[in-house]
DNA sequence: TTTAGTGCAAACGGTTTGCACCGCT
DNA sequence: AGCGGTGCAAACCGTTTGCACTAAA
């Protein structure tokens, strides 16, 4: 997913291509980590003048229903957002600076499926977030 | 964990030992699943009257605190609160009832940790949930 | 020109807090 | 008697909404 795909799933459906939304788009393709909907905010207000916190959740929704993005939610009162990327993700959370960084391990497995399908249940979707210490605060500790 | 030694871990630790108190944990320890904060102080209000919300949120984040119950959050605005039974639980969560659900499964391996310390992030606790339908849901899907 | 999108301000809902009174210990 | 706990009401904070104006198609 990249700011071209974006634009292109919002045109398909009929939304309009506003300046705001390009900006907003732009900040969320370029970030490393997830967002919070603040830090996403705060970025595109530095791109740009009079924009409104509204406008940037009414956008997030939107994303989010479009599957352009993917909304995460921790252990905490707000919530993160990131590019879809297609696969689904998880996240490693570090307790004392609160960085959220994605990894690549899945630990659903098919035995796990069939575990749960037994008790009636069908299974769509999962999480799986891990807390800890990052190696930066570590070294932090240490010092 | 039961509400005998939920009071001595209180007591251990200098808090009163109130009827507020005492009925909030009574509440806890009967629950077959996660509650949410208003679920408990309902159920709260039933057996007593006057009862306040903010007498049961203190409550709650004490016990907390104590290790007496953990608190769950979801994809959701609101948490939920269970009786800490000393081994961590997973859940799974119907996305259409929204009834959550304690089991045993965890698919946290010792090769998974050692991945992850290799990226210098040391794991101390993680979440693993499964969202998808409920049988009763799919039941009445069916009819 | 039409209708979706925006800015603004106010509302919302779960949770937290300050304060005076209450009731364990 | 002393001080932790409670009830009350108001604040808090992330998020949502109603409305009139703006701008993309």
């Amino acid at each position: 997913m990249d700011i071209k795909k974006a634009m292109e799933i919002l045109r398909e459906n009929g939304y309009k291509n506003t300046s705001q939304r390009k900006i907003i788009l732009d900040v969320i393709c370029k970030q490393k980590r997830p967002y919070k909907a603040n830090e996403i905010f705060n970025m595109v207000s530095e791109a740009t003048s009079g924009i409104n916190f509204s406008t940037v959740y009414r956008n997030l929704e939107l994303f989010l229903n479009l599957g352009i993005i993917n909304k995460i939610s921790l252990n905490e009162s707000f919530n993160y957002y990131e590019l879809s990327t297609g696969k689904h993700r998880h996240h490693i959370i570090c307790k004392l600076c609160g960085v959220v960084k994605e990894i690549d391990l899945c630990p659903f497995k098919d035995m796990e499926i069939s575990e749960l399908e037994k008790l009636g249940f069908e299974p769509k979707e999962h999480k799986f977030e891990i807390y800890g210490i990052c190696s930066k605060c570590k070294n932090n500790m240490i010092k």
